[in-house]
DNA sequence: TAAAATAAAATTGCACACAATATAAATCTT
DNA sequence: AAGATTTATATTGTGTGCAATTTTATTTTA
C-alpha cells in the first residue's frame, strides 16, 4: 500500500466532497443572490440578528481577510449593516436588515431541496457528522 | 429543529473539516515548496509520470481554469514539463521531471506525519471514506 | 500616566476554484 | 472537401481563503 497514492488518501475524498456539496448548493442559492459562504453567514444572522466580525469568524471558521470583503458585498446588497462599536471602536458589529430577514422566507426550502441531492440515510448522515466532528 | 440553523447543517462541518485538513498539511508541505493542490497533483505524477491536462482534471476533479496556472507554476518550479501533443495539438501532456521525481523522497513521510494529526482509528477512517464516497 | 503589549478589523498578496467565454485543432456531416 | 460540430486548453472575471502585515483602539504595565 503506497501512502503517496492519491487513492489511498483520506484527505482527497474529503476535499472533493466539500467542493461537490458547495457546487450542489449553487442552483438553489443563485436565485437568492447568495454564494455558499454568504449563505452560511446569513444563517448566523437569521439566528443572531447581530454579531461582531470576530464572533462571526469564530462561528464560520473564517478570518477577517475573507469576511471583510464579503460583508461589504453583503452590505452593498442590502442584506446587512456594518457599524463600528461606540463603546469599543475596534469592533465592527454586523446587523441583519429587513431585506436580509425577508430573504429567509425564500431560503426556507433550500435545506429540503439539498437533502434531495444527498444520497445518505438519516443514520448515515448522523454517522458522518460524528466522524467529521472527531476529525476537528 | 430549524433546518436553517448552522448547527443543523451537514455541509458545514464537511466544509470546515476539508479546510482544516488542508491547513494541517501546510507545515509539512511548506518545506517541500508545495501547496495542497500541487501535492495531490504530484501524487498523480509520481504514479503516472505523464498525463494530459484533461486526464489530470478528471483525476483531481479540477478544471483547466485551476490547472493551467498551477501547472505553469509547477513548470516554473522545475517539477514538470508541459508539451503540446504532436499527434493532436489540442492536447497538452504534462510530464514529471527528475526534480519532480526527487521530491518524492522528501514527501515520503508526509502521510505518516499527517496520520499523527488525525484523531481517527483505522476503522473510523474506512467508515468515513465510505460515507464520503457515497456522498458523491 | 506614558510606553508597551494586546486586540479587532482591514489590507495586501498569493493561490486556488469555477463559471463562462475564447481559441485553436480535430472530427463529423453533408 | 467546406462548413458545422465537437474537443482540449487557455483566458477572463468573480469570489473565496488564509498568512502576514498594518492600522487603530484598548488595556496593561512599569
Amino acid at each position: 500500500m503506497d501512502p503517496l497514492k492519491l487513492e489511498n488518501q483520506l484527505c482527497f475524498p474529503l476535499y472533493v466532497a466539500a467542493k461537490e456539496i458547495v457546487r450542489k448548493y449553487r442552483p438553489f442559492l443563485d436565485p437568492l443572490g447568495l454564494t455558499y459562504t454568504q449563505y452560511i453567514a446569513m444563517m448566523v444572522f437569521w439566528e443572531h440578528k447581530s454579531v461582531t466580525v470576530g464572533r462571526l469568524g469564530d462561528l464560520l471558521c473564517l478570518d477577517s481577510g475573507t469576511l471583510t470583503p464579503m460583508l461589504k458585498k453583503m452590505e452593498a446588497a442590502g442584506l446587512v449593516k456594518r457599524c463600528r462599536g461606540s463603546k469599543d471602536e475596534r469592533v465592527v458589529t454586523v446587523t441583519i436588515t429587513e431585506k436580509g430577514e425577508a430573504l429567509r422566507e425564500k431560503a426556507q426550502d433550500v435545506p429540503t431541496k439539498m437533502a434531495g441531492c444527498v444520497s445518505l440515510t438519516q443514520e448515515e448522515a448522523v454517522q458522518l457528522l460524528a466522524l467529521l466532528k472527531k476529525l476537528n
